[in-house]
DNA sequence: CATGAATGAGATTTCATTCAT
DNA sequence: GATGAATGAAATCTCATTCAT
């Protein structure tokens, strides 16, 4: 009997596109609630092309986790060196100018919830986290924020957490939540700030 | 033969006693990822006694987004009344002395997707949001940090979601994040600000 | 909406049930082309029944392994206190009298197979037909088949070969072989035997 | 892009480098848990490529049954122009000189079940065993093994039942049966038995 | 001849829900 | 009120088979 096949591309544009697919699924529904049908009708396939792709729903997820912190640690590397403000890094993680893609970071509690209940990519992701942390405090200590009265990794993970929280309300109630508003909050607060104004002089960015 | 029975309770305290492990569970392990029969087997029942005092799992997840929010609402309401800086919502929040309890909020993004994909409960979520930023609103605009500069809704936005993120952080990684110290900070860049200082004059809550 | 139940029993007589109903299908189709569906239908229950009773489908062929296994030392070690010659040993595992029930000893190679690629349970099967062989070289010894030139130990071995190519033969092709002419032959070859013969006086079984 | 490619042998060879692949593995693994894939991977093809010689995995399984069935009925209608015992059929069936090599004939019963589950095979199969039998009686009786008292018929039978006996389990615990005793056991029992004795007289081989 | 991406039927397993006792 | 055996729908995963290149 004859079987009506989708076009076939390269593994590797499958391979993206499939992690494309889950990351939307994973944000939007989370890991569970996910399944691996969904992932592979969005892209035209069906369960059985999805498994000659991925050995199991537990690896592209962990594929995904990696692509996604490999992605935000470069980011964050990259501003670093850009005399950035605190607010910058919220700047360019949520994708210059304030335009959100909800397909992009995929900072879900879901998502992170399922990671760490695995050894591996729990260690992966303190790991991780660290070096964004490193990457924040060589980025704002170049660009005048070192005071002593601030501890710096506790600003990062200030900054970060402030994302985190962010980008989850965006994702959850975007009607209510004005992602712009905030970054120029969050800068506002930081320049107009006594402990950081004597250091940093003017405080165009 | 006989059977091992649980003692028999009011429907009024198991109800209670369920809607308790269903919070921790849930927090814990996300909606799907927890069983009707582990939230049953925490409190020494059977998955047939939760039929019993629940119609079903959606619906003790119902009573408990509405008990959690009731609480949120109740507590920010407190607060407004006590001339509270920003921070000091934090602090209630997080339960006073930065000693957090895990099972006391159950703010968690898996927690708030199931929550949103039911419209009737996405609705009274809104609502509770908005009154939650009210409440801000009032405590922090009594208390001096009204300023024709900063959009006291924004700031409300800003704090909540600091909150999640900050929470969310503590529920993953734990040992990476000093809740106590956060608040400290948030607290320590705001009254440090010209925006909130000429207006507050001392700071001294 | 309203389910139809089978009637219920308790888990012992329901276990008891679908250990005998995997028996047969593993016996008469091997484990692999044995689903867990016809397990269960075969005693009149759903899929989801038998997830119940037992964890999973490896875990109904463990017990099954063990319980034969239990049943064959058992029968040998009973067998072995009663003067046995070594036809003897077949006349018993086969059920007395030729009456060959193919539900009763799943002595079939998948069977085997299937069992020997799991360390545990390899182990359990060596130890067990070690247990058997003793329990043969006992039993015969004590009946005058001690002799110099046949290690008693090479004969056990034997007789258990032979009974596992008569099994598998008469599951296989029953039609084309008859066990109590098999057994009897065994059992003549034997007895007029040099070897035995004057070691053993007169052969009256 | 090129695309590897096996270097292209004649269809005959390829069918042949199948052929005894999928023998190794059907004996290894049984015939449900061999899968295409690792049959075609063993002789360095792809699925695809199997496809090409073979119909099916049904096809290649009937293709070795006849193959396996048709030596085993060359060998012994070859030892029985050559005065055999009984003996010398296991011996010859195992190989000459006891050394057994596992990949010769794959008298394993999940081959068997398999088979005999197809009508047309089955068929085949109890004719072959018909002419195994019939190769065996001519070939002892040529060499004085008839006897009143002993059906051949049965006899037969009981040497090749021990046969597949033993080769099980020579395949599933090697360590434990030493072959070639087992096979001067069988000759001397019946070397050294009265029923035979007088009318063989001196029985070297 | 051979590749390798894709299919689809079917198997194992999970779990919310039902119900007789 | 509570038990625990049973259901059934849905999810994950496997693998024989197809087919464009």
């Amino acid at each position: 009997m004859s079987i009506k096949q989708s076009p076939k591309l390269s593994a590797e544009k499958r391979r993206e596109q499939l992690l494309s697919s889950a990351q939307k699924l994973f944000l939007k529904k989370g890991y569970r609630r996910t399944t691996v049908d969904e992932i592979a009708k969005k892209v035209g396939l069906t369960k059985g092309a999805f498994y000659f792709h991925f050995d199991n729903k537990e690896h592209i997820f962990f594929d995904l986790v990696k692509l996604v912190l490999g992605n935000y640690m470069a980011k964050t590397k990259e501003i670093s060196s850009q005399n950035p403000s605190p607010a910058d890094f919220l700047r360019v993680l949520f994708e210059e100018k304030g335009e959100c893609r909800s397909d992009n970071f995929c900072y879900n509690i879901d998502f992170w919830v399922q990671a760490m209940s695995i050894p591996k990519i729990k260690r992966y992701m303190n790991n991780s986290f660290k070096k964004v942390v490193d990457n924040f405090i060589d980025g704002v200590s170049s660009s005048g924020y070192k005071n002593s009265k601030i501890n710096l990794k506790d600003l990062a993970v200030f900054t970060f957490s402030l994302f985190d929280g962010l980008w989850i309300r965006h994702v959850v109630q975007p009607s209510i939540i004005d992602i712009p508003a905030q970054i120029e909050l969050f800068d506002t607060l930081l320049k107009n700030n006594y402990l950081f104004k004597n250091k940093r002089g003017n405080n165009e960015k």
